[in-house]
DNA sequence: ACCTGAACACCGTTCAAGT
DNA sequence: ACCTGAACACCGTTCAAGT
């Protein structure tokens, strides 16, 4: 049942409902019948708050993204050299995907129409991302270059890390020794490894 | 519709009709009624040569990991350097991901049940790519080191660029210079400039 | 402005029946 | 052994109708 302290709109009631269907069972868990009976609604109410379904998740998705710029934010407070804010991110990033792994594929996942907010948070969360990488670099301790590449390069390495860690397929057989923590460890070695020979010029 | 060319069992039928669905319109454009349309057949006739709809789709990434173990073997054939066979290897895999998206993903969907030779094929592509890791290790190409942990690496990087890519996360707004292929130039840079320095011990 | 109940057009899957 | 047609239990979505 979706819990509410407080009084709860129908619209936080039924985004309340879906998290937590999202959470349990996943995105096929996910249907508008149920997630109406959770919020104490018809099974088409959803439709006076959300144009679809794919519209109700993308909500969601949304609010992923948002968690992600946050936390840059506060990872920026609180840590010092700035290599080690990317990879505070990175790591705690892939905690909450590993946690939370529908909520992290529906951002991902292919949309008939992304709505202009999505696309907003999406690019927010990314230029906050590109902007700490910039500061590791200006600090000389990520390599020079690009920095937007060197974002991609790092967003990659744990997207890819996280979503094979999720199907079985990050290493099978060697759990324990190649999580997606450990990859990060092992690229940000060869990261800094590269930006001590930076020297030059 | 379905080409054949020689004559075709209903079973090869469905799987051809399947994977032209799948390569026209994703995984949402196949129904098992569109399937056994296109097959000449009804819309349960699948159930006689496949247990489910789950397990027709796993029968082409079948096909899909049974290629990338070809792949690694083709390419150990026509390219002398060991770090140039992963490094192609991956390249063309990224082409053909890119190629036939919905493919690629039906590797790494969740799974009700995995049949044992879906785990087969996905066993052997993973330990076909670590021998030729292994082999550039060997030859001090790539970085010295556990040679799974090192194939995840790469792997990770690979997988991620390539399904950021598809849902336009990578890198937005950046078309053109941080593409999967541009993401692994970078990464193989660094980790052969790495084995430069692994003359130690 | 928000919600409901009935209805529509799908879908995967099952099953009795045919050859 | 392989296939069919009807049926079942779901689904997202639409719509007329209520407040």
């Amino acid at each position: 049942m979706v819990t509410k302290r407080v009084r709860m709109s129908t619209r936080e009631a039924l985004l309340s409902a879906t998290t937590e269907l999202l959470d349990g069972g996943g995105v096929e868990a996910v249907t508008l019948r149920e997630v109406g009976r959770r919020a104490g609604v018809s099974h088409n109410a959803p439709y006076k708050h959300f144009a679809s379904k794919e519209d109700l998740l993308a909500e969601v998705a949304i609010g992923e993204l948002k968690w992600l710029t946050a936390l840059i934010d506060d990872t920026r407070l609180t840590t010092d050299s700035p290599v080690e804010v990317v990879r505070e991110v990175m790591r705690a990033y892939a905690t909450r995907a590993l946690h939370h792994p529908a909520r992290f594929a529906l951002v991902y996942i292919e949309r008939h129409s992304e709505p202009a907010e999505f696309k907003h948070a999406a690019g927010a969360a990314w230029r906050n991302l590109v902007e700490a990488v910039a500061a590791a670099q200006d600090a000389g301790e990520l390599p020079r270059g690009h920095s937007e590449r060197l974002t991609a390069l790092i967003r990659a390495l744990t997207h890819g890390a996280i979503d094979l860690a999720l199907s079985g397929h990050l290493a099978p057989g060697q759990k324990g020794n190649a999580e997606p923590e450990d990859l990060l460890d092992d690229l940000f070695a060869f990261l800094t490894s590269a930006a001590d020979g930076d020297t030059s010029k």
